[in-house]
DNA sequence: GAAGTATTTCGTTATTTGGCGAAATATAAA
DNA sequence: TTTATATTTCGCCAAATAACGAAATACTTC
């Protein structure tokens, strides 16, 4: 139940989901999604732990950047939740929206997130 | 995603969650649902508008009580909801502590529930 | 019509949540 | 070592949420 109740709470809130759905492609580090959320950085880490704490993303930690991404393997209700969410929603215009503003922000965001050097 | 949202917003509360589903058996008053969760009236009456607004739960009148009940033809996106949540918390032992219970409460919770007349 | 029961609505309160900026932490670059 | 960048943690505030009791509403029964 605790474990239910951390998966729809994460699924609760348009941020987390929109994160969510975004990591469902690729890998992003926390100023990708930051850039694409358009919230503070404080505001996103926290969003994340609590994906990372329902178990819906894991990290990887490369660098001075942390990655997240869908999990390896996740639990079974982690699964179906994930899979609850990107059908009802890959057809959203705002996830659409999203997944294109993503391409500009991976071509390098100007003056944002340019800084970086060697990120795989 | 206002859809998405209010669905998992409707199952990211306990009492929610354990209300629908006791609801997925048969139907249900809204005073048995509320000797089944110990709250009070008002508030279970809250959370099942939640419910029924978020397309979980569909609404019989019969006399002077309001049935709940699983909806007749739920919206895809509600049913993947709920088949989430049944396949998630069937298990569960507060979910199967609540199936017994409801069985008395059902047998007509003494001094609480027996001043009702015809109820089919 | 009066009284009683079931449910919802309303107003209040305590808690949680989502947001921010500042400070702390960690790593890389100069 | 100093500086810069990425991320998290902390403290704060505003808004949303869950709980309750009281009042309003709807329907039955007397």
């Amino acid at each position: 139940m605790r474990a239910f109740l951390n998966l729809s709470r994460a699924l609760a809130d348009q941020a987390r989901v929109r994160a969510l759905l975004a990591l469902e492609r690729r890998a992003l580090c926390v100023c990708q999604i930051t850039a694409l959320l358009g919230l503070a950085p404080s505001t996103v880490s926290k969003h994340l732990s609590i994906l990372h704490q329902a178990g819906l993303v894991e990290t990887r930690k490369t660098g001075r950047w942390i990655y997240y991404s869908r999990p390896r393997a996740a639990a079974p209700m982690a699964r179906q939740a994930l899979a609850w969410a990107r059908r009802s929603l890959t057809d959203h215009p705002r996830v659409a929206e999203d997944a294109r503003r993503l391409q500009q922000i991976l071509r390098c965001e100007p003056a944002k997130l340019c800084q970086r050097q060697d990120r795989s």
